[in-house]
DNA sequence: CGTCGGCCCTCCCGCCGCGGGAGGGTCAAG
DNA sequence: CTTGACCCTCCCGCGGCGGGAGGGCCGACG
């Protein structure tokens, strides 16, 4: 029987944190004196420990971590912890995409940006709409997508989709995905008719993957602040060439349009 | 001149996150009103937020994004942001390690550890000594272990380390890496001439890298906890085979002493 | 000119995993 | 039996964000 002090030069995990871990329930000790309250651990509660303490290094909440621990298949378990380190390795890409831009953006070379006043028809479509977080639009995305697709065999344009603005000033919001239609379509699974209204669309092209597009979005934000009007209705994007057209991130090209009030209303005179 | 919900859309970042990007004095608005408290902001903040954002996206703390930003000259802040990068680097090689040795965990193969009982008697040695956090220690270690091998050419044997217990059960406490010596060495710098203590030490040798290095920890105190003994004074590490021999850190040795009561002592009959 | 809905304000709380510290009981060696 | 090391519980703080309450401000309408 080990004291908490000698179990945590064992396994060198503080006390405190040897306590907490009690407390959550994720590391109980073999044996807790009822009158005094002191933890008395087992040498066979060492490896458990380490588990832990690997886990905890790889920032695994210690929610999952108690998940997994309880799991007792270890295919089960298995896959839990290949689930966290496929998170980890996504992170690891935001971090590196996150890098690169930063230094795009620390040696600031004049970007010529063209912006084009498009005139867009109400639209019938084939959507899936959601209420989403801000971090979870990219992964309720691609299965949205592809649900259009097996649903729109042949649609009469490019995908684009919808996106509100609480989306970005309440971090939540509603989003929706589309592919355009020649007639309606019949409703199935999430998959439903909509008519896109007519707006006016300020539009900017922005090339390549997804992870600058905030500056493309800032510099067509700063070119409709600048040339007067209001911002009407969420933001759209049109995907003219992604991940369906070509595995080479660098052709993609994604159009931004910012809903503005129509040109001849936005003269502010009267 | 825009909204903080304005410009919140215009960067992504969300009005919460930027009114505490003000309070923190990152991100200033052009223009606050004296009488409403509105934040307005300038077209031209969108390229800061961004890089605000970007550094955050890489996690590095408001107060550094607050140095980094205020500083003018280009190298310097290159300078500043390499490091970050140096550190985030440092995190993935540890994330690495950790991954591997979660896969050796959960897949246990029956380690046989050789545990053997070593009197050593006390020994002149030249120190250096420090408080120092539980993870600092790797920070703490090359400099003081250089400044030794500075001051002693020719030792007596290897390098070893001594690390208070308080250390691992509280996050802090002393450690002193010495240099064996035929005489006592003068003091300069750092260091100091040490006479370490004759002790009892239960000694296993970990192979390889030290991330694992409490595996080997928890072996050997699983050992000396079944066959009786207390802990008697600081863990002892002496450093056989290390980055000074080679390189390749599959070839290190490091004995692992663990001072226990004298055997004789130690039955516990009386 | 008043009203109303949407926007914005401040202030406080909760989250996570950990450390710090207060205040007090327990254990074992001398 | 005393002493000092050890252990206990409980509360607070940190950093960066979200949630929510409670209340002013703005501008487009009637």
């Amino acid at each position: 029987m080990l004291s908490i002090g000698e179990f945590s030069q064992l396994t060198h995990l503080s006390i405190r944190t040897l306590r907490r871990y009690h407390d959550a329930g994720l590391l109980e000790p073999a044996r807790v004196d009822e009158t005094s309250g002191y933890r008395y651990y087992d040498t066979e509660q060492i490896p458990v420990a380490q588990v832990i303490h690997r886990l905890r290094e790889l920032d695994v909440p210690l929610v999952d971590v108690h998940r997994i621990l309880r799991t007792p298949d270890p295919d089960t378990r298995g896959a839990l912890v290949a689930e966290h380190l496929r998170r980890l390795e996504d992170q690891l890409e935001r971090t590196r995409a996150a890098v690169a831009s930063l230094q795009r953006l620390l040696r600031p070379e004049p970007t010529r940006l063209d912006v084009e006043l498009r005139r867009v028809p109400a639209m019938p479509v084939a959507a899936v709409a959601a209420d989403v977080g801000h971090d979870e639009v990219l992964d309720w995305y691609p299965g949205a997508m592809a649900e259009l697709e097996a649903a729109v065999p042949h649609p009469a344009g490019p995908p684009g989709g919808l996106y509100d603005n609480e989306l970005f000033t309440d971090g939540r919001g509603h989003a929706l995905v589309y592919l355009p239609v020649s007639e309606p379509p019949t409703s199935s699974g999430r998959v439903r008719a909509v008519t896109l209204p007519a707006v006016e669309l300020a539009v900017a092209t922005h090339p390549g993957d997804h992870d600058t597009i905030d500056v493309t979005y800032g510099e067509l934000g700063s070119w409709v602040a600048d040339h007067t009007l209001a911002v009407a209705g969420p933001v759209r994007e049109i995907y003219l060439v992604g991940p369906r057209h070509t595995t080479d991130p660098t052709r993609w090209r994604t159009e931004i349009g910012w809903p503005v009030f129509p040109v001849a209303a936005a003269d502010r005179s009267g």
